[in-house]
RNA sequence: GGAGCUGUAGCUCAAUUGGUUAGAGCACCGCCCUGUCACGGCGGGGGUUGCGGGUUCGAGCCCCGUCAGCUCCGCCA
């Protein structure tokens, strides 16, 4: 038996035990003649001390010790000396005089310090191993296991089964860049690593399954970001018979219990909705962070008629004039001004007006083309006040609030870091955003492609309106965002074939690339498919923001770099030239 | 594909206006140290300043190119 106690285990009343300890040397304080090592392992940290007098031969030996040394020790529980505790650690109160000491594994020189947090992440990532030793990635990893635990126990109680769909399966057309794999059987065709388990979970519900979910792994080949990898966790879930309702129910109790039991926190019993629309007229994002304000004023019909012909000439296009008040921002340099048209340009603006607030004058190259009127207008409806500066943007509305919404979120980001405004650390804001629209214009080929994904129920209300106005059609699909990430949507199905089949018409998919991508629903659409919907969460967005994360690179065990790689096992890696000849595939030189 | 930021010892950083032998702390090696807990003290080793080119009497610093990392846009729910 390598050890009795685990090393954070021991407390006072211990004291007089013979125990045996195993774990990584911590730290080590070699006074010559005592030596002290901190022992670390998953649980803790206690404090081993030899002595020449009372141990000689371990005594020797611990002058050998350094860190990440693996090594049992063999002792008896002591009360520390007074006045000598710790009582910034839990065993504080205790050590362990060694009797005996073996070092079970050596270590190298460290590559870098395991307790430094501003070390190079490509440097973490490669030596991973070491880095998940870090007592933050131990913790974030166990919170993930801890929330995963939750999840699975509170959908069993509510009657879900989990279960597992192929990882190899088809690729579609629709949504991201699939990742292939090449079959050997099979020369010439590929499997697609499924970007999410869409498909086989509403045939689950075909199948009378009636409760489903899954914590499944997902992969989609496009660029990365702090908050996407190619391959990432969603916790997949679908139910039959539900309505909306019933499903932001069930995914509001589940958050609850969550932040209940991993953070001791309760969250309020319904969480607040909004429709897209709204969303982006308030805040110009269909993810609102709603724990500031700066939400965005509608001036459209103000500027309708003036004489700034910019703005009344984006109205009469049928676009919108919109503005933000950013407060305390009035000492904005000229140089940060120009930064902020440069980002308005790179999200589509084709300028940036601005209004400065200072010692009681309206400071802008534009406020002389406005009328008294459009001045109170905005003064009163932005709440102008002396320090603020506003910022407009016109043209069409999704455009512009768009535009908007951008600044937004990266002025908020400025203002934090100038003291000029605060965001509660400990806030909570989740929010339901819903009635999506359930098409949208491919900016490509001018299309309509789907929004959500095409297996979308839209509004009952909007149904007819399909052909006719399917810009116009709401959705039922649904996003739950928290403090501005997104981390889940879903929607009600279609269940019926007819309405399916109507849906891939608006799409205008040729009905042979229907029969031969879709026709399997289709087919199991006409056996009594019951009405059905669900969700996904991000699981590694939900556990980044429960441990307070800024990546999910940080609740990931080993995730990928920005350009898809993994640093540790340097994949994606050459294959052997037989594999390749095995399936037949040659590799173009350049 | 595009933009921004970054790149100096194993790690984190410094190096005045372009100026002599590129420094510090930690880590590593050696010696000393019996109540430390980021122990302390003395000494030592360790550098193609990401790489290539240019300007200059002289480049870590300026210019051009390139590579790498991160963030964002595009892309992606």
């Amino acid at each position: 038996m390598y050890r009795t106690h685990h090393c954070g285990e021991l407390r006072k009343e211990h004291a007089g035990r013979k125990v045996k300890l195993a774990g990584w040397v911590d730290s080590r304080r070699d006074h010559g003649g005592l030596v002290f090592i901190d022992l670390r392992d998953r649980e803790g940290v206690t404090q081993v001390v030899f002595d020449p007098s009372s141990s000689p031969q371990a005594a020797e030996l611990s002058h050998e010790l350094r860190s990440e040394f693996v090594v049992q020790v063999e002792g008896e529980v002591s009360p520390r000396p007074e006045g000598t505790a710790n009582a910034q650690l839990p065993t504080g109160a205790i050590e362990v005089r060694a009797a005996n000491i073996l070092v079970l594994n050596r270590s190298g020189a460290l590559p870098y310090p395991l307790d430094d947090t501003s070390v190079n992440e490509d440097l973490r990532l490669e030596y991973r191993f070491l880095d998940i030793r870090r007592r933050l990635m131990q913790s974030n990893l166990h919170q993930r296991h801890r929330v995963v635990k939750v999840i699975r126990d509170d959908l069993d109680e509510k009657g879900f089964w989990e279960i597992e769909t192929p990882i190899l399966s088809k690729s579609t057309p629709e949504g991201a860049r699939d990742y292939l794999v090449p079959s050997r059987v099979h020369p010439g065709l590929f499997y697609a690593l499924p970007q999410a388990p869409q498909q086989y979970k509403q045939l689950l519900m075909v199948a009378g399954i009636e409760r489903y979910f899954q914590i499944a792994r997902c992969f989609r080949d496009e660029d990365l970001r702090a908050d996407r990898q190619p391959e990432f966790t969603q916790v997949d879930l679908e139910m039959s018979f539900p309505s909306q309702e019933e499903i932001f129910a069930l995914v509001e109790g589940m958050m609850r219990r969550i932040w209940k039991e991993v953070l001791g926190m309760t969250l309020p019993e319904e969480f607040p909705q909004m429709g897209y629309r709204q969303a982006m007229d308030r805040f110009g994002s269909d993810k609102p962070d709603t724990r500031y304000g700066m939400e965005l004023g509608d001036f459209t019909e103000v500027f309708r008629s003036s004489s700034f012909k910019i703005f009344a000439g984006a109205v009469q296009a049928g676009g919108v004039v919109k503005a933000i008040n950013v407060k305390k921002f009035a000492d904005v340099t000229t140089g940060q001004i120009e930064q902020l048209t440069e980002m308005a340009k790179s999200f589509g603006a084709k300028g940036l007006a601005w209004i400065k607030v200072e010692g009681g004058e309206w400071k802008s190259p534009i406020v002389k083309f406005f009328s008294d009127c459009e001045r109170q207008s905005l003064s009163k409806n932005l709440n102008v006040e002396e320090g603020d500066l506003i910022l407009f943007a016109a043209g069409e509305w999704r455009a512009s609030c768009e535009i908007l919404g951008r600044l937004r979120m990266h002025l908020a980001e400025l203002l934090t870091s100038q003291g000029k405004l605060s965001i509660d650390p400990k806030a909570w804001n989740f929010l339901w955003v819903k009635d999506f629209p359930l098409f949208m214009k491919d900016p490509e080929t001018g299309r309509l492609a789907a929004m959500h994904h095409p297996f979308t129920r839209p509004h009952p209300e909007d149904e007819q309106k399909i052909e006719t106005d399917p810009m116009g059609v709401r959705a039922q699909a649904y996003d739950i965002v928290l403090n501005g990430v997104e981390i889940g949507g879903g929607s009600i199905r279609i269940h019926e074939a007819a309405l399916q089949k109507k849906m891939f018409k608006a799409l205008q998919i040729p009905d042979e690339t229907v029969q031969e991508q879709f026709g399997h629903l289709l087919k199991a659409f006409s056996f009594g498919a019951p009405p059905h919907g669900g969700l996904a969460i991000g699981l590694d967005r939900l556990v980044m923001l429960i441990c307070g994360a800024s990546s999910i690179r940080e609740v990931i065990a080993f995730p990928k770099n920005a350009r898809a790689q993994d640093l540790m096992s340097h994949s994606p890696s050459p294959v052997e030239s037989k594999q390749l000849r095995d399936l037949q595939i040659e590799i173009k030189k350049k």
